[in-house]
RNA sequence: GGCGGCGUGGCCGAGUGGUUUAGGCAGGGGCCUGCAAAGCCCCGUACAGCGGUUCGAUUCCGCUCGCCGCCUCCA
């Protein structure tokens, strides 16, 4: 049984489900005005590796996580480079998926956009004003925060402290500077649609409450993001579906940021990395490797430095995978504990599989979790040293299964070396044949200044990178 | 001001009231190798500080210090 940090309570609880087999989650996605940094990176391999481990213990996953297309930030860019807003969030979009498929994110079963849900926001406006939790005023309407019970559950204060650490300046149009936009009114030139109030558009919290609600109905399982959006945005949803007395999430959960010399990634410090930067420079796979060796909660770290690595621990699971021939456990799709077990040639160990779960289930601790295979894999070495070849391929098949539990491919193919090289490496097998060391010792140095990696096995020479 | 998180060996990073280790990376020694690479074996007596509880605390409690964050858009 599988239990998570609640952001509600602030404890660990278990993940009860509303549906038993049934995973309803919902995970807020990006506002596309802007290309994917690494803390957009780190929140979606996050919940991929949550979604892809609920999977793996054979239950069935609807994951429903919005794209924000309409948004002051869009209507900025748009304005700037004179371009309409949904070129603009098209282009972004596109690299967003871009950047996600490369770091092997799964897509979301469903991916609502705010401007497909217009008509429900309004609705849901016009219902809260109707219940006296909403007001309108000359630029909008407004939740008044102060009619919903327990508001500031999320952000784990009561409401006279969120009040009196405010620092948005208290507008005269609102009753409290809590309360927060559920339509805006437009401005000239603002895309627009209609509404009881007039021409507008909604606002963001009001967006993910209605497609939530809408996609999964009424207390779906699980609401998460990073955890800047615990407050307002969360904690707003939620206020939202309370005073329409509507249950909401079950579950809250909130990954940590990824840091940079130990300041939180943002766009305001400028020290921000683009995922495609970090992918031009290597692995994708070093990303998620870098998340599954730390809890989801904690900060990550992410340099050159903790990406090289993690590369290494990579090439450790690589020269596995080829040592063995192991099959990459993605290849066929997402993984399922007990198909795959059914299915593993030479079997698997279950007691590690069972140890790597109980980590899991303990609030996701990949890190353990990510021992145990590292285990498996020094375990799968030391037998096939010892010639025990059916032991090795065991442990070896558990490290693909459990490495495909969490979305990890294992490259053990090699890429083909070109024509000249493989003609260096003839050469080379030649000349060590011939005792010309000299020569071979030159010709590695040749394949190893083209980037290979050289390794003389009993077979002659291989070579990869 | 309010609220929250964190402080583990060279680095990253789990975990635990006490006899036995997370794991990775880096480093040292050995094996293997023509030399390497990959791999294997061996090697580190760490838990911010100060009190308290306890037979015993890194692990529980309190305080102190330090770092980070949220209370505004933010993954």
């Amino acid at each position: 049984m599988l239990r998570l940090h609640d952001t509600a309570t602030g404890t660990v609880r278990p993940f009860e489900l509303r549906d038993p087999g049934r995973v309803s989650m919902y995970v807020c996605g990006p506002t596309v005005y802007e290309v994917p940094h690494l803390g957009h990176g780190r929140f979606t391999l996050v919940f991929d590796v949550l979604r892809r481990y609920l999977t793996f213990t054979g239950l069935q996953v609807r994951h429903v996580s919005n794209v924000t297309d309409i948004d002051d930030r869009i209507i900025q860019r748009a304005a700037r480079e004179g371009r309409t807003e949904p070129e603009v969030a098209a282009e972004y979009e596109e690299k967003w998926w871009e950047a996600m498929d490369a770091l092997e994110v799964l897509r979301p079963t469903v991916v609502p956009h705010a401007t497909g849900y217009i008509p429900g926001m309004v609705a849901l406006v016009a219902d809260l004003v109707a219940r006296g939790s909403a007001y309108e005023t000359e630029d909008g309407v407004y939740l008044q925060v102060d009619t919903v019970d327990g508001y500031g559950l999320l952000a784990r204060q009561p409401l006279e402290s969120l009040r009196a650490g405010a620092r948005v300046e208290a507008s005269e149009l609102k009753r409290s500077p809590l309360d927060f936009a559920l339509w805006k009114k437009a401005k000239p030139g603002e895309p627009t649609w209609s509404s009881p109030w007039g021409e507008g558009r909604p606002g963001w919290h009001t967006e993910c409450v209605v497609m939530s609600l809408h996609l999964l109905g009424d207390g779906f399982d699980l609401h998460g993001g990073g955890q800047d959006l615990i407050f307002p945005h969360h904690e707003n949803e939620r206020a939202q579906a309370v005073a329409e007395g509507r249950p909401f999430a079950r579950h809250w959960m909130h990954n940590g940021w990824v840091t940079v010399e130990g300041e939180k990634m943002s766009k305001s410090l400028q020290n921000f990395t683009t995922i495609a930067d970090l992918l031009a420079g290597g692995d994708p796979r070093a990303y998620r490797l870098l998340v599954l060796r730390s809890h989801y909660r904690r900060p990550i770290e992410v340099t050159p430095e903790t990406i090289a690595t993690a590369e290494r621990g990579l090439a450790r699971l690589d020269a596995l995978a080829r040592r063995l021939s192991l099959v990459d456990p993605l290849a066929a799709g997402v993984v399922v504990r007990d198909q795959a077990i059914a299915a593993a040639p030479d079997g698997v160990e279950e007691d590690s599989v069972t140890r790597f779960c109980e980590h899991m289930d303990d609030d996701l601790d990949t890190s353990a979790a990510t021992a145990v295979v590292f285990d498996l894999v020094n375990r799968a070495h030391a037998a096939a040293d010892d010639g025990d070849g059916s032991t090795a391929r065991r442990l070896g098949g558990t490290v693909a299964l459990l490495c495909g539990a969490v979305g990890l491919r294992l490259r053990g193919e090699l890429e083909a070396p070109d024509e000249r090289t493989q003609r260096l490496v003839d050469d080379r097998d030649a000349a060590r044949r011939e005792r010309d060391f000299a020569r071979a010792d030159a010709l590695r140095d040749e394949l190893v200044a083209a980037g290979w990696t050289v390794e003389d096995g009993p077979d002659g020479t291989v070579v990869h990178r």
